[in-house]
DNA sequence: AGTTTCTTCCTAATGACTCTAGGAAAGAGG
DNA sequence: CCTCTTTCCTAGAGTCATTAGGAAGAAACT
């Protein structure tokens, strides 16, 4: 019998593909192992469960959205570097939509595991030095990140939901939106509490 | 044999009960069956399938959903109405995370049944009526709308989904953020594009 | 009351999926 | 060549979704 020469890692990957192809929730240990040649039960030995499998995409995911981030704001500051930011990070969740999927479940992930991943630790960083060039003290800091990170996410989530029926063009809305973000990021220290309508 | 006095509408509020105790995606035809007293088989004769169970819960989310937030909004204007809204968003969703959650996956749901719910067009003329009193003119209203949309439904996914792991209380980010998206509304139309860093 | 009809719920069955336990065989190291 | 570990398999139990067809309650008609 020839060896499929299985790893965790080669699972993970093919359930990554599978689920951009066909959706998170089609990945099914199954699914997998008939697109490895290899039997159900076969897969227990690298993976603990259907959940595992799922985090550990998640995880494989969060490293290369990090990645494609990092590349992309390489070498750019202030709004360049914030829109080359958020478009790797759209593109990203077009690319690998399945993929995406999985980061954005509420992760019961082995905390070992997570441990191990440099992905979500690597994000955070970037996304506060990124930030930093705005010139943003603590507390701040904190809540324009957060704040920066719910649009994003909020965006692309509804975007890929359907929830955007209008005739507005999506792209016009999205470089608006960064647009906004922007300014908002800049006159942060501005728009304190207070002040009603 | 009692009959259980079985209807959609009664297996639907089963299975949104159940979203909300153990996670969408425990909820199962035969958990909602088990719940009722009821075979599995019976429930087909209510509801079509699984995904149309899912629909319809995400149905009845958006409706009670709506329903919240015209409450909590009515007699507000400006800044008070923002706050509102917001809230009455936010409380929803921590109370109903099951629901929540119905409402935020790639909407497949019966046309037939959608034109029937008065929650998702609800919701949206709430939206841009709440808007208006910024005196935005389309197409800065539309983007105005996705852009809150996407701030609100994005934060309220990330502390969903564990994503706020800092210090600093969510709540505060959380007050802040809506600040932030005020001054945004109220100076939509000064921050076009260009102006670079 | 007796009959018809519709709806509601059941039994039965199929096929897909998750996951465990125990065994065989391939490759590595001695 | 022998032993050990890893890798993969067979077998099997349990859950789930879904369909088909039947029985029993309710309501309407005679």
């Amino acid at each position: 019998m020839a060896r499929a020469g299985l790893t965790a890692d080669r699972v993970t990957l093919t359930g990554a593909e599978l689920a951009d192809e066909v959706g998170l929730d089609h990945v099914t240990m199954s699914a997998v192992a008939r697109r490895l040649g290899v039997k159900d039960a076969s897969l227990y030995a690298h993976v603990r469960n259907l959940e595992d499998l799922r985090g550990r995409i998640a995880l494989l995911a969060a490293d290369e959205k990090t990645i494609r981030i990092a590349e992309a704001t390489a070498g750019r500051a202030g709004k360049d570097a914030l829109v080359a930011y958020a478009n790797a990070y759209r593109d990203y969740a077009h690319e690998h939509p399945g993929r995406y999927t999985a980061t954005q479940i509420p992760m019961h992930i082995d905390p070992e595991l997570l441990a191990q991943a440099p992905g979500p630790r690597r994000a955070i960083e970037l996304t506060y030095s990124m930030l930093r060039a705005y010139r943003l003290d603590e507390p701040d800091l904190t809540d324009a990140v957060r704040m920066m990170r719910s649009m994003l996410h909020g965006f692309i989530n509804l975007e890929a939901a359907g929830g955007f029926a209008h005739a507005r063009p999506v792209e016009d809305s999205w470089a608006r939106c960064l647009d906004a973000l922007h300014t908002l990021l800049q006159n942060w220290h501005e728009h304190r509490e207070g002040d009603p309508a």
